[in-house]
DNA sequence: AAATGAATTGACTCGGCGGTCAGAATTTCT
DNA sequence: AGAAATTCTGACCGCCGAGTCAATTCATTT
């Protein structure tokens, strides 16, 4: 009985810190990707020492799966959520063009992350990864493609024209900088404008 | 007299090994980034030993900036020889991007090191790099802007369209195969067709 | 053949980082 | 208070990779 409530508020502590870490992790791990920071530095960034990362996780490449696995909840869900709601071909296409670019000026140290240090994981979870980004491709392959069969879309190779809107918002996370210049609302309406028209038949 | 000719010689020879050194590095360091592999594999990959290298090249880290400089060179000179046409506007965006996205597509590596590497530079190095970065993105800016005078563009901030230009461009390293499916040119020319309708004033 | 200089080797150092572990400190429960 | 569980510490190990260096091999010249 009491066994259960002090079992949760110990899982539910570890679970804040070991958010905490994850957070601190990332955020080093964008800046000069994960090879080049140690596990002391994600610590002493929190002031803790190694070792207490050590205790709420197995190891460093623990660290780097469990915010691959952060990242994908949560663009899948943002994403399901509007293949969920009826919009016709162009609004459809353009909202997820618009949430995937606010996604990656949201939280850049994530797409810095998980596209550039793939290659730090093992081949299985390399693997996943490469399914699920196909999966999320898809769904914007599925979008275009409709648009193409209602006559209101040029009929381009869908996955040349969804990688460029993926590359052009991932980009983002390069250049955007909070709070100077436009918004990330303004930003990623320009996108959806620049594609919607661009792809557009004419 | 005969010094010169041996002199000539042994830097042509040096010059040589020089290259295909930085060319296996280039390689190597694209698949899984600059710090995830160690000299010997860049030795091994020709059948030298680590000390080759060494001889060859002062560090690691002058193996990776000679790289940026050859990636430098050729890009920026692409991108003068076009400039140095007298294309009206659309025309000439149209053909940066063009070549922007081929050059990539045809070294992929090198996109690869020059956007996620750029961290393993020393700071010095760095601040040329974003030097010459910006001056890049300058030459594509100007061209939109003549472009939004002409009254042929919509009036977005240029830095918006630039930097969606390149983000798409760039990430065909990450997907485009030599040899299946589109090939460079017809990939180039959908992109180039997306931007100019998607820019152009309605 | 000898001498000179270029190219190459392999063994070595050294620092740093991932990961471990025994125990100390702290908190929680009875 | 004392026992039990938990969190945290700091010293330690082993390995790996950057970079060095003295010595050797190879090529060229005279």
């Amino acid at each position: 009985m009491k066994l259960k409530v002090r079992e949760e508020l110990k899982l539910k502590k570890q679970a804040y810190v070991q958010e905490e870490i994850l957070t601190a992790a990332a955020t080093l791990f964008a800046e000069t990707g994960v090879r080049a920071v140690t596990i002391d530095d994600i610590a002493s960034s929190l002031g803790y020492t190694k070792s207490v990362v050590y205790y709420y996780f197995k190891n460093k490449n623990q660290v780097l799966w469990e915010i691959f696995e952060r990242i994908h909840e949560a663009w899948s869900q943002d994403m399901v959520s509007i293949m969920e709601t009826d919009l016709p071909p162009a609004e459809l296409l353009g909202a997820m063009i618009r949430q995937h670019a606010l996604n990656v000026m949201g939280r850049k140290a994530w797409t810095a992350i998980y596209f550039r240090d793939q290659a730090e994981l093992t081949s299985d979870q390399q693997k996943i990864i490469v399914k699920r980004k196909r999966e999320y491709d898809q769904l914007f392959k599925t979008a275009y493609t409709k648009g193409v069969e209602a006559g209101i879309f040029r009929d381009i190779p869908s996955h040349v024209i969804v990688s460029g809107i993926i590359g052009m918002a991932n980009f983002t996370h390069a250049w955007f900088k909070e709070g100077r210049g436009l918004s990330p609302e303004e930003i990623a309406n320009h996108y959806v404008e620049i594609i919607l028209n661009g792809c557009r038949k004419q």
